[in-house]
DNA sequence: AACATTAATCGCAATTTTACGATTAAGCAA
DNA sequence: TTGCTTAATCGTAAAATTGCGATTAATGTT
């Protein structure tokens, strides 16, 4: 139990589900809303801004790098985070099309 | 601990965080597509549809209810869901809000 | 009333997520 | 080298999620 049963579903819902779970947190909304504010690189001060633990920032950062949204690179002690774009572009157009399907019930009960 | 400390993050993060936990199962995703695709009104034939125990497709259609992303009328000894379609573009538009930031990053790093 | 059908809820187990203190690793500075 | 700074990782605890069998509740049928 407690285990998703991925294998049973389409790719396509299980990548939905996947890019979903990613944001499905405030504190990495935060992250992402904080890089993409600042137009340049920024060097790890995201300590500073999250209400969380050094070490508990530093899980979500690996989360979403897992999936590809955000990469760091080392600049001398610190670490430089940005989003990459073309991640950042897939998983818009996966959230895209699926909202672009129209809600369409004719029925009494809707 | 494994508690989110949601009142620690703004507002507009937390709701892109419950938007996107709604959506960041298989199951879930697999119901509204299919709630989608039916045109009309569908009465219950989910738990065939999907690869899951009665209870837990009822565990899920309770999660997406929660939200307000489907609601349910009873029809008989069946019940019919669909998809609130003034709450489903709600969604739709908090991602799209998100999504609209553009990544601009002009640094050597990325 | 007795029975059948459908879906929600309960109770439980396994797993995953969230969080953080402590430690480790890597780079820079004196 | 020694010390400092920064970020990743480890270990652990608490809570949430997922899944399902069993039961319950509600409605329709005979």
């Amino acid at each position: 139990m407690g285990v998703t049963k991925t294998q049973n579903f389409k790719e396509e819902q299980n990548k939905v589900a996947v890019y979903a779970r990613v944001i499905a947190h405030p504190a990495r909304v935060a992250i992402l809303q904080y890089l993409l504010k600042q137009k340049t690189c920024i060097c790890g001060d995201l300590v500073d801004v999250l209400p969380l633990a050094q070490a508990t920032v530093s899980q979500h950062l690996k989360e979403l790098k897992a999936v590809g949204l955000i990469k760091g690179t080392v600049e001398g002690t610190s670490v430089c985070y940005c989003i990459d774009k073309h991640k950042w572009e897939e998983v818009r157009d996966v959230f895209f099309n699926l909202f672009a399907n129209p809600v369409e019930c004719q029925d009494k009960c809707c």
